[in-house]
RNA sequence: GGAGAGGUGGCCGAGUGGCCGAAGGCGCUCCCCUGCUAAGGGAGUAUGGGGGAAUACUCCAUCGAGGGUUCGAAUCCCUCCCUCUCCGCCA
């Protein structure tokens, strides 16, 4: 959420920037519902002191055995009064609460223009595009020829947008999550965690996946407020919620691997081949908490410890910063990294990393104290590194030969128990 | 699932209706003393919001969350959440 000073001070410049996101935000309504809760305000907390005087008052004059009974009947009075205007100010506030969980980050000024992904920026390329002397197939063909890649089965027992893997490749997929992980913890400075994969609504809210996108998400039924998680990054940025922490325990890095459940609402008829686009899949995601002066900065690591996970598997990718309408409601700045499918023969989504700013640390109220002893907001982060599916696919896809064999890059070949060609 | 205890400031912990935003201790910051990796003395030390030029002052809110009783609630009542102990069950 968006400092509500800077929108009192400011409108019009908050306006201007989240028009780059085709976002309306309705000034002349705000600065109307703000002035009315001004007064209100104003007019309760005065009817409040007023409240507190008398109590006071009261409580002396009856301890020097004095009757009260004309100050009480006074007391009635401003209760009436205070009552009033207490569940006024309380309707305005939660008109005002509402209009601002509604609005967006604010995008870096580097966030180029544009509407939607055709409008993305390539800022860097990787590696060639696999080249074969035959008819590249896509991850379906390879995977259901084996018997491997069980969509039938997957859907009988869930429904579409999921799927069974058998034998090597569900191990491939145990190996690139190991893979992972071993490299972020061991050479990128990264904590693993293990963190639930059921979380309560002010986790999604702080985060930002509440109150808006409350559609894309699985909700537990039953009494409990659970949710299926769509990211590790909701549990692992809610350790912070409502925390303090010092200085000197700033950067935390955390990599999680984890399910994510998506409900892909408003996706019907996209990608519906294959496992590109599933209600669960696998992810390995980092997330750092940071000083405001360095968020930038990590948002470069961490898109470089993406990176090379695919640099490792020996995979060509591209790099893009997303543009301002492609850019997800709560960042200030995304890279995607796109990875070479041969199947496809496109650049597909492997890894998305953000850098929030200050924007989910306000909503979840995390914060740490700096060198002055102030209270700050940290700035939060995260970064796929990388979703397992895909890069489950990429390898299938990018590794294969012309009888159908799919071959291990060389490093995963330790975790694959020296296997080489599946 | 059964029985019980509890959730207070960075931490520990007192506080059962008004003089409590909250004793005391620890920690931390500054000052004094001390010729030494110690001890002692003093002062300060929650967050958010309104007014204000103000890190002066002042008002409001906040003692797990939400309701209620009351002129007045950290303190009484209700609901919920969480933690701990014992028993049962269990991957």
């Amino acid at each position: 959420m968006l400092d509500i000073k800077m929108l009192r001070e400011d409108p019009q410049y908050v306006a201007e920037q989240l028009k780059r996101r085709k976002f309306e935000f309705d000034v002349d309504q705000f600065q109307q519902l703000d002035q009315t809760r001004k007064e209100a305000q104003t007019r309760t907390e005065a009817l409040q002191a007023e409240r507190n005087a008398k109590s006071k008052e009261i409580g002396q004059a009856k301890a020097q055995g004095k009757d009260v009974q004309a100050v009480i009947q006074q007391m009635s009075v401003v209760n009436d009064k205070l009552k009033k205007n207490e569940v006024l100010l309380a309707d305005v506030q939660q008109q005002l609460q509402d209009i601002l969980y509604q609005l967006p980050n604010l995008l870096d000024a580097s966030v180029p223009n544009g509407l939607d992904e055709a409008n993305n920026v390539e800022v860097s390329r990787w590696g060639e595009p696999s080249e074969f002397d035959f008819e590249a197939q896509d991850h379906v063909a390879l995977g259901e020829k084996r018997g491997w890649m069980d969509f039938k089965t997957a859907a009988k027992i869930s429904g579409s947008r999921f799927v069974v893997l058998r034998g090597p490749l569900a191990r491939m997929q145990r190996a690139l999550i190991d893979f992972m992980l071993d490299i972020h913890t061991k050479e990128h400075g990264y904590t693993e965690v293990y963190v639930p994969n059921l979380v309560n609504s002010d986790s999604l809210f702080g985060t930002g996946q509440l109150p808006k996108f409350a559609e894309d998400q699985f909700r537990v039924m039953g009494e409990q407020d659970l949710w299926l998680i769509p990211t590790a990054e909701v549990p692992v940025t809610n350790f912070m919620r409502g925390e303090v922490v010092s200085g000197k325990e700033l950067p935390l890095k955390f990599v999680a691997h984890t399910p994510c459940f998506r409900s892909e609402a408003g996706s019907y008829g996209k990608d519906t081949r294959g496992m590109i686009r599933q209600h669960q899949f696998e992810k390995v995601e980092m997330v750092q908490i940071v000083k405001p002066e360095e968020s930038f900065d990590a948002l470069e690591v961490i898109r470089s410890n993406a990176e090379t996970i695919l640099q490792r598997l020996g995979i060509a990718y591209r790099v893009v910063v997303l543009c301002a309408g492609d850019t997800g409601f709560c960042s200030a700045k995304t890279y995607d990294l796109e990875v070479w499918l041969p199947g496809q023969k496109k650049y597909r989504e492997i890894s998305s990393c953000s850098n929030l700013v200050d924007f989910q640390a306000r909503r979840m109220d995390a914060k740490y104290r700096d060198a002055d002893g102030h209270l700050q907001y940290v700035h939060t982060l995260n970064g796929s590194g990388l979703a397992v599916g895909r890069t489950l696919i990429a390898v299938m896809e990018n590794y294969q030969d012309a009888e159908g064999h799919i071959h291990v890059p060389e490093a995963l070949q330790p975790y694959m128990g020296g296997v080489k060609v599946l």
